[in-house]
DNA sequence: TGTTCTTGTCTACATTGTAGACCTACAGGG
DNA sequence: CCCTGTAGGTCTACAATGTAGACAAGAACA
């Protein structure tokens, strides 16, 4: 049975970065519930409880896919203008959701409940490379986490907010909307209802640009008033 | 068996309504994780099989339980400065979020990968509601989609964030939060460890309030110097 | 060589979601 | 009043899951 699967890795010893570089191709081709931990050995060709010679339990095991994915992510360190900086970087970010847009979940919501201190450190560099950028670009480290707050926090919801609108077959979608939007009462949902057309041609890029524009104008206009006002 | 516990609801028949009040009860104390069939039926004092009659399957019964707390946020409508509702909204959002910070994750990605059309009006509401607020403040319609999507974006996004830095016990999290960043080498995470004392006093209100000045800030600008920069 | 540690395997068990048949009680029509 | 249909509740059963615990095979090292 099955002889229409790739083999995998039926060689060597099982290390680590394998078994979860095959738990991030399931979870991507087949979504987080696919994720077991016998299919994950039969795609690994090892009997299920292998897996648990490199990961813990399932949790573990999905918080290593989460920090594979986050491993993805470029990181560029020029000296260029931290603004330019900040955009390439929400721009790379969400690149890599898009192409893991499975694992996105994990991203989130994982780390939730896991006190900031003690999540894995894949978690944590993002984190240390925006606020290096804003520290070299001379902010006060106070204000660099605050406008790293502020700057994290609109790109994970932007992203979270476009994965909802991402349909597969555009085609269907158009469809799919106006059925989906007839249903809803007008009376309810008048607006809702009478932006079907715009809510078709959406444009991920283009909004997280404009979204992080005008977030950085906003942050300038905050700064040159009160250099001060966080603390 | 089970004595200690509170017989909730022995009497009548069920209903939809009693059931998800049981599940989001369950949920907010014990997490996702404790909202088990079996356990439902347990605290309905039913079978387990009885919650089936009143939803179709643990994740129909799960998006009840979402769209019953975004029921919770409550809706003001005021003829007030769209700015100002939009604030206010804002902050109640993130009253209720924080009410039942287990049911986020759900609130977050459960509509993932349902087209938006098929939503049930519940999760759709916030929305309408926004573009009603933006629209009747004289925004064209296209303009109210981008300005909500940045503005809701921006919120599901700290709210993540506050939940992530939310601690329970304060104490306990200085405690942590020492501990755990001092496992980080220095050399990768300078900045991060400097910051420890700055992360204990999260003050998640006034984050978002600030975060929201920003934005608009950065939206008046926008809106002012290009009024069809979107479309 | 012998010893210890790492890795994979096997078995076993409790827990889960849910299908399907059954039962029960009440609604409404005669 | 009784008869009957139907919605709600129960029981049983099954396949799938995560994972503990005992064991085996082979690598690493003495």
């Amino acid at each position: 049975m099955n002889a229409g699967m790739q083999a995998q890795e039926g060689s060597g010893r099982l290390n680590r970065r394998t078994v979860l570089g095959a738990a991030l191709e399931l979870v991507d081709e087949h979504g987080l519930d696919a994720l077991s931990m016998r299919r994950l050995g039969q795609a690994l060709g090892r009997d299920p409880m292998a897996v648990y010679r490199h990961a813990a339990n399932r949790k573990e095991l999905l918080a290593g896919v989460a920090e594979l994915v986050l491993d993805e992510v470029e990181i560029f360190t020029d000296d260029a203008h931290w603004q330019i900086q900040l955009r390439r970087m929400a721009h790379e970010m969400r690149r890599v959701c898009l192409r893991h847009p499975n694992v996105v979940p994990l991203l989130v919501t994982g780390p939730l409940s896991t006190p900031l201190g003690l999540r894995p450190a894949g978690t944590l560099r993002p984190l240390e490379q925006i606020l290096g950028i804003l520290i070299r670009a001379g902010f006060a480290p106070g204000d660099a986490l605050h406008v790293y707050r502020a700057f994290y926090g609109f790109l994970y919801g932007h992203i979270l907010n476009e994965l909802q609108e991402l349909i597969v077959d555009p085609e269907e979608n158009e469809a799919l909307l106006q059925l989906g939007l007839q249903r809803l009462p007008l009376r309810e949902f008048p607006h809702l209802r009478r932006l079907a057309p715009e809510l078709l041609e959406y444009d991920g890029e283009h909004e997280l640009d404009q979204g992080i524009t005008i977030l950085l104008a906003g942050l300038g206009q905050q700064l040159e008033t009160t250099s001060e006002a966080y603390t």
